[in-house]
RNA sequence: GCCCCUAUAGCUCAAUGGAUUAGAGUAAUGGUCUUCGGAACCAGAGAUGAAGGUUCGAAUCCUUCUAGGGGCACCA
């Protein structure tokens, strides 16, 4: 990387003044302080101060040394600015090699930061006999783009779904279908998850005149808790039902996961786990016996307020769960980093939950399980509504297929093509809910989630396939060309400098964004680039204006790449045409 | 009551403590319009909730206040 010589330039010139700062270089906001620039001196005059006048006489000092050992003569101009900045301008002939080696390249190479680490990342994690509805839709997004950027990043990922299929719901959803219900109806419908859902929301109706129903509701979940056969049965069904849904959508999104031949370790496979867990957690002597005889874990000092993991009549809650899961994942060696320590594990849920995730991840940090930043929580903030907020009780729900419908629906103004209509509405969605950062909440808003212009999904779709475009027009007009001047005689304009700039930053970008579990940041670049392009390819006639032809397609070549690369890691697919 | 999060153009969002000038998108306005693909490009206009403090330098860090969101033991 060219961007390293100048790195390793400033360095040398650093060590001659026994500087020992880390050294940045930053894209300066206003491009009339050139292409570069730094604030070392500003950094270090704090310790130099007794052999400099100022950090502007560092600066001058530091140019000085800069000017020597820039040997190839790759910077062209360099000057101090404002309190102390140095600013770079850099030669023509550093863009030109900077390009040659990516071009070269082909493929971007990101950090190894992961290696021989593993991580698992749990995401999306719907209900069973619930909605899949634009809620999980974000957590499934972004999750899965944490996922890949992880990979990038060396890390042994391991993608889990950790499904809703157990809990108090379920003595309430079997109750349902007896009461209200019949199973053949429900197995023939083209949706059957919504019909479960509709016996649900009858359930919370009628249960607010009968109070007999949530202790019937109650004992259904006990007999299931103690493998009662028609409870468990129903339980499959239900199962059964919502995987028809739940796959369908997945494959919609292009999102898989990895664990248990790719369906996710669902609540109920720790199930077995629980009971030893709690001996375990009161034999340790965290977990005691709460006034009302529940099992709540104590925190020392009182710096949480008590987690519990055992309701007074014996029954389980999400807290067990998640702590038989973490346990079972610290103790299977498949998920162990390299050198047999523990992997990150990532939980991609609301921001609502935080506070209980502080509680859980304490939990296992005083069980000597995981260490701290090793357990982390991604939060993504909730949809809004006008109406209120959703709740699958009072049946007021968006679900996903509607959403993912209308996307589509929109996008075929455009195009006539169903396959790339449907490409299109789910790269909208996809991009709304990774271009900002995601623990805000979102205001739910048609408009804005179809926006197929602007900072979108489908702008950089279009983007990249106006840039396929150009490089397959040039393939089928054939080798007519000869009148390229040599690369190295070619004046670049500053369009040109800041794409080849902007190639360079992408390695760090993917690292920056993946090391902050901060899909956006990835967003923000890859738009940049877009915007970038857009502006360079209108303002020349790339396959016409042959003196440029050959740098040009490089240029363009390289945007490509980096557009497909980037969007992969974001799980959006790319069209060459649309 | 206690705890956590958020506050930036009309609206939706960016901005590793950095620059005379806080970037985008969107809406509205004007332009490009015989185009290598107009889902595009260009232009002007528009903002850091309030008050203090730390710093050479603050949207960013600290304090107080105001407003909104979320959580606080038998839901997940």
């Amino acid at each position: 990387m060219q961007k390293q010589t100048l790195l390793d330039i400033l360095a040398q010139a650093a060590a001659d003044l026994e500087i020992d700062q880390p050294i940045k270089l930053e894209k300066p906001s206003n491009p009339d302080f050139g292409d570069l620039s730094t604030n070392l001196a500003m950094l270090a005059y704090a310790k130099l101060s007794e052999s400099f006048h100022s950090p502007k006489d560092l600066a001058q000092s530091l140019i000085d040394k800069i000017k020597i050992h820039d040997q190839q003569k790759i910077i062209k101009e360099l000057n101090i600015a404002g309190p102390g900045f140095i600013n770079l301008t850099l030669a023509d002939k550093y863009f030109l090699q900077s390009l040659e080696n990516l071009t070269r390249e082909k493929t971007a190479t990101f950090t190894d930061l992961g290696q021989g680490k593993s991580a698992i990342v749990e995401y999306s994690s719907p209900n069973i006999a619930k909605p899949f509805t634009v809620g999980h839709l974000r957590s499934t997004i972004i999750g899965d783009s944490i996922a890949n950027l992880l990979e990038a990043s060396g890390y042994k990922v391991f993608r889990d779904n950790h499904l809703g299929d157990w809990g108090t719901q379920f003595g309430k959803q079997i109750v349902a279908i007896k009461k209200y219900g019949d199973e053949e109806q429900i197995a023939k419908s083209s949706n059957p998850v919504k019909e479960l859902v509709a016996l649900y929301v009858k359930f919370h109706q009628e249960a607010e005149s009968d109070l007999s129903l949530e202790d019937e509701a109650r004992l259904w979940f006990q007999k299931l808790e103690q493998g009662d056969e028609e409870a468990l049965r129903l339980w499959q069904k239900c199962i059964d039902w919502s995987f028809k849904e739940f796959e369908q959508i997945y494959q919609q999104l292009g999102v898989s996961f990895t664990e248990n031949n790719g369906r996710g370790y669902g609540e109920s496979f720790f199930e077995p786990m629980l009971a030893p867990l709690i001996e375990e957690l009161q034999a340790k002597g965290l977990a005691k016996t709460g006034e009302q005889g529940a099992i709540l874990i104590f925190y020392p000092n009182d710096e949480l307020s008590p987690l519990m993991i055992a309701k007074k009549d014996g029954s389980t809650l999400y807290a067990t769960r998640d702590l038989a899961t973490d346990k079972w994942r610290l103790e299977n060696t498949r998920y162990q980093n390299a050198d047999g320590s523990a992997p990150l594990v990532i939980n991609e849920v609301g921001a609502e939950q935080a506070f209980y995730f502080k509680q859980l991840y304490r939990a296992e940090e005083l069980l000597g399980w995981y260490s701290k930043g090793q357990r982390v929580h991604v939060k993504h903030g909730l949809y809004r509504f006008k109406e209120g907020k959703m709740s699958t009780r009072k049946g007021n729900v968006i679900w996903l297929q509607e959403v993912l419908a209308k996307a589509k629906e929109k996008a075929l103004a455009f195009t006539k093509d169903e396959a790339v209509a449907e490409a299109v509405g789910i790269a909208a969605l996809k991009w709304n809910d990774l271009k900002r950062k995601s623990d805000l909440n979102i205001n739910f808003d048609w408009e804005e989630i179809l926006n197929l212009q602007g900072n979108s999904g489908p702008y950089m779709l279009y983007t990249y396939a106006r840039a396929t475009s150009v490089l397959r027009k040039n393939e089928e007009a054939g080798e007519a060309s000869a009148a390229n001047k040599q690369a190295a005689e070619l004046e670049l304009e500053p369009l040109e400098k800041q794409l080849i700039a902007l190639f360079e930053d992408f390695p760090e970008v993917v690292a920056r964004a993946s090391s902050e579990f901060a899909p956006h940041q990835l967003c923000n670049y890859l738009f940049e680039l877009a915007q970038s392009f857009n502006s360079f390819y209108n303002k020349h006639q790339i396959l016409k204006d042959l003196e440029k032809k050959e740098l040009r397609l490089r240029i363009v070549e390289q945007s490509a790449t980096i557009l497909n690369q980037g969007l992969a890691l974001l799980g959006i697919k790319t069209l060459a045409q649309m």
